[in-house]
RNA sequence: GGGCCUCUAGCUCAAUCGGCAGAGCAACGGACUUUUAAUCCGUGGGUUCAGGGUUCGAUCCCCUGGGGGCCCA
């Protein structure tokens, strides 16, 4: 059977078969650690070359580096940040026996616990003089080449590898983990409370996307994973918890690309008697708050280099007036479906004849001639309201609806509405949604009755915001949505 | 959904008008008490993504399928 292994694979299972045979522990339960690799660093950092001290230290770590000069072997020991400490094991202090078990049992990759004085080399590394070391995992698999970049394909079927190996891909975990954190306190200094609203629902609403469907034994029934928290959320602010946020998973049975994730975190907040002005606000202060405290700072370097800056005011434009500067006339909610099919066929957007209506002709000539160039963060509002089924007209510009999208470097973080609380409205744009289904939109909002009823007990005057937070690490590092998550879904290989 | 690129040793990558499949690191044996991708001597390691076709001969050319990436919709 381990016959058939390659070799690499073969030889550290013989050598753990070998040191448990000889009583040995390859895995042992516990170990005599005293400082963590971070500690010894911090307290030792200013030791001078040559300079040693009579401290003991038991530290443990993945072994990263390692050499073997005959009497004295160095092991260099990291943690799961990066940090590393090297350890000298020389034969006068360790003994014979000791190092020959060392260079016979330890391969790159393996936990090592090492005890020792701690002191710096003579070329200045700071180091543990092992006095004594034990094995403390046995790793059966060789680590990847650690100054090469590994494969994007390796780097998210094996995550644990790349976080290994790449110190990017560590910086991200701890990124993300320091970004969520800043809107949760972000939220609760406003006093927003956050809630959990259900992933498994009966119809998925709340946005327009194929849903995930799936069955449930005890009921004999079709559920669906959540396309968004909306509705629910919404039903938490007629119930009375008035400024409420929630950050967890969305699900859209849909394409995965660059930007695109088939589950995603989502955060939603709504707030009672805001609007989408408030949420403008919030919004650009929850980004700006969440990269001075993940970052340290707004301005964001990207891969390439090159800087950019999300720090102060954000521009707000509109939909409508930014289209009609760049097609160069008028473009209004009266304008014509046909004459907007003519601009379409001008610049070779073609549209599904069943779903010709004006609002995503309005969309999809906005995103050609403006959404496409966007670069600078910018609030684009006041949407057409076919397109926008939850959002309530605008309190002055007739034919359009208090919505803005929120475009970073081109793409969408973020998007809020004055909610529409108007129960009887909210039920006939659910009736439009269902012609437009009917008529072959497979992405037209479903109806949700028991929303519809909630509504009917009064929702206050709300502002309501979604934002991507896989999308808004992306907006801080530059780096594709895989990279943003930890696990990202793969196919598997066969 | 469409187009292009890609898949070779543990990892990162070479290679051949179609003619014994290579390197670096890693591994194995040996030397070395201050190495930082050590150095020196020696050795082993391959279902070239899978299946089929053409051919005396396929990692290479063709077809089908699969994985990954990029661009477009």
């Amino acid at each position: 059977m381990s016959d058939d292994l390659p070799e690499q694979l073969r030889v550290r299972r013989e050598k753990r078969d070998r040191i448990i045979a000889s009583g040995g522990e390859a895995y042992p339960v516990n170990l005599p650690i005293t400082h963590t690799i971070a500690q010894v660093r911090a307290a030792y950092d200013h030791l001078e070359a040559g300079q040693e001290t009579d401290d003991l230290a038991g530290v443990a770590g993945r072994v990263v580096f390692l050499r073997n000069t005959g009497k004295l072997c160095f092991v260099a020991l990291q943690d799961g940040e990066g940090n590393r400490l090297q350890a000298m094991l020389s034969q006068k202090v360790v003994g014979e026996e000791a190092l020959t078990a060392f260079k016979g049992d330890v391969d790159l990759g393996d936990h090592v616990f090492v005890h020792g004085r701690v002191g710096a080399s003579r070329r200045g590394e700071l180091s543990i003089f092992a006095d004594s070391w034990q094995l403390a995992s046995k790793a059966l698999r060789p680590l990847p080449v650690l100054h090469k970049e590994l494969s994007e394909e390796a780097r998210v079927r094996q995550r644990y590898v790349d976080l290994i190996a790449r110190p990017a891909a560590r910086d991200m975990v701890r990124l993300r983990a320091a970004v969520v954190r800043s809107l949760r306190e972000n939220f609760h200094a406003r006093d927003f409370l956050e809630v959990e609203t259900p992933m498994l629902q009966t119809v998925a609403s709340g946005a327009s996307a194929r849903p995930f469907a799936t069955h449930m034994n005890a009921y004999d029934m079709e559920l669906f994973l959540r396309i968004a928290p909306e509705l629910f959320l919404k039903e938490a602010v007629v119930g009375g918890v008035e400024r409420v946020f929630e950050i967890n998973r969305n699900f859209r049975n849909e394409g995965a690309d660059s930007s695109h994730s088939p589950e995603f975190a989502m955060l939603e907040a709504y707030e009672a008697y805001g609007d989408y002005d408030t949420m403008a606000a919030l919004t650009q202060d929850l980004v700006q708050t969440a990269a001075r405290e993940a970052l340290g700072t707004t301005v964001v370097t990207l891969p390439d280099g090159e800087e950019y800056d999300l720090g102060g005011e954000w521009a707000h434009i509109t939909m409508y007036g930014s289209l009609s500067e760049a097609v160069g006339e008028e473009i209004t909610p009266e304008t014509s479906v046909e004459h907007l099919n003519e601009l379409a066929e001008k610049v070779d957007i073609s549209i599904d004849p069943k779903q010709m209506i004006h609002g995503k002709l309005v969309e999809e000539l906005w995103e050609h001639h403006v959404g496409n160039h966007l670069y600078a963060p910018t609030f684009v509002r006041d949407f057409p309201v076919e397109t926008s089924p939850l959002t309530r007209a605008h309190r002055t510009i007739p034919g359009v609806v208090e919505k803005w999208d929120l475009y970073v470097r081109g793409f969408e973080l973020a998007t809020a509405y004055s909610e529409l609380v108007d129960p009887v409205v909210q039920r006939e744009r659910f009736a439009e949604q269902a012609r437009l289904a009917a008529a072959g939109d497979d992405e037209a909002m479903a109806l949700d009755e028991d929303f519809l009823t909630a509504m009917e007990y009064a929702m206050p005057p709300a502002g309501g915001m979604g934002m991507g937070v896989d999308r808004l690490l992306m907006a801080l590092t530059g780096a594709g949505i895989r990279e943003t998550i930890l696990f990202p879904l793969v196919k598997p290989t066969h």
